[in-house]
DNA sequence: GTAAATTAGGTGCATATGCAACTATTCTGC
DNA sequence: GCAGAATAGTTGCATATGCACCTAATTTAC
């Protein structure tokens, strides 16, 4: 074994399952947003007012790498960009009916698949880790 | 805040700043390997023998996903393809003196940042969360 | 022993990601 | 009040990822 690898293998490893089974779940019930998707989808959704920075900076995710997803969810009719009048360069997002409804029919997926995973874990070891892992967000996050 | 979603929260958000901090880290020395590029060298450099399916397998990913990560790792030199004698449809992987150059560059970084993301949590907050994560792992994984 | 199934590797397509460089707009310093 | 700095969003480029589908080689089933 690698010892002085352990940690960050198990981290990356754990993270890349739980993105593969969202996606056997969500492929399987035939939906029509990827994880991403749904993280973002679900900031606009719960946002008084949402720009596309903002949403970057919530997200931990480059701007452009948002301008890209918001261009998918914009082309599936579940969001719509609209320029602020107070500050032309902004953009704030709001989430479409349509949007909403596939919202509706993801949610449940995520606490189903959070309930699997930690189905059979303690619930001190639980506290345990996300607290470890709340950690080492905080060590590297951005700003 | 989000109570049903809390632990996958933690996970992808973790698994992100672990990436960025090790692109960070890379790019600051000007060294030329992604953290896949860097998992995918190792193994080829510690087995005796790989063919790509056998790497697809090991590192959990699409075997597509690895036809692509290896043509890049063979442009930037660090690695061989050879037809199999016994089996012609099977392509065995080696890795190349500048590819074993680069990794030794590279190693040291991951052990600088296992150091430090795991610099102040207790020993048995690693071990549990460690042990959480790869319950998760096995949970999910494919086969 | 040959046809059918399986397997290894590969392409095409769609999505995701970040850096560098760009445009348009707003802010700031003087 | 205007020049330069800063900011929001964008595009170009490179990499990563998986699904559906393809080709070539091997295995199997009869």
């Amino acid at each position: 074994m690698n010892e002085e690898t352990t940690f960050l293998k198990a981290i990356g490893r754990a993270s890349k399952m739980l993105d593969s089974h969202f996606n056997e779940r969500i492929s399987a019930r035939k939906l029509n947003l990827t994880r991403v998707q749904y993280i973002a989808l679900k900031i606009i959704s719960s946002e008084e007012v949402t720009s596309q920075n903002n949403l970057a900076f919530l997200t931990s995710r480059d701007k452009t790498s948002l301008v890209r997803l918001l261009n998918t969810l914009e082309k599936k009719g579940y969001i719509t960009r609209k320029t602020c009048k107070e500050d032309k360069r902004v953009k704030l997002l709001s989430i479409t009916d349509a949007g909403r409804d596939e919202l509706k029919k993801v949610t449940p997926i995520m606490k189903d698949i959070e309930e699997y995973l930690t189905d059979g874990i303690e619930t001190e070891e639980l506290e345990t880790t996300i607290h470890v892992l709340n950690q080492v967000f905080e060590k590297v996050k951005p700003e």
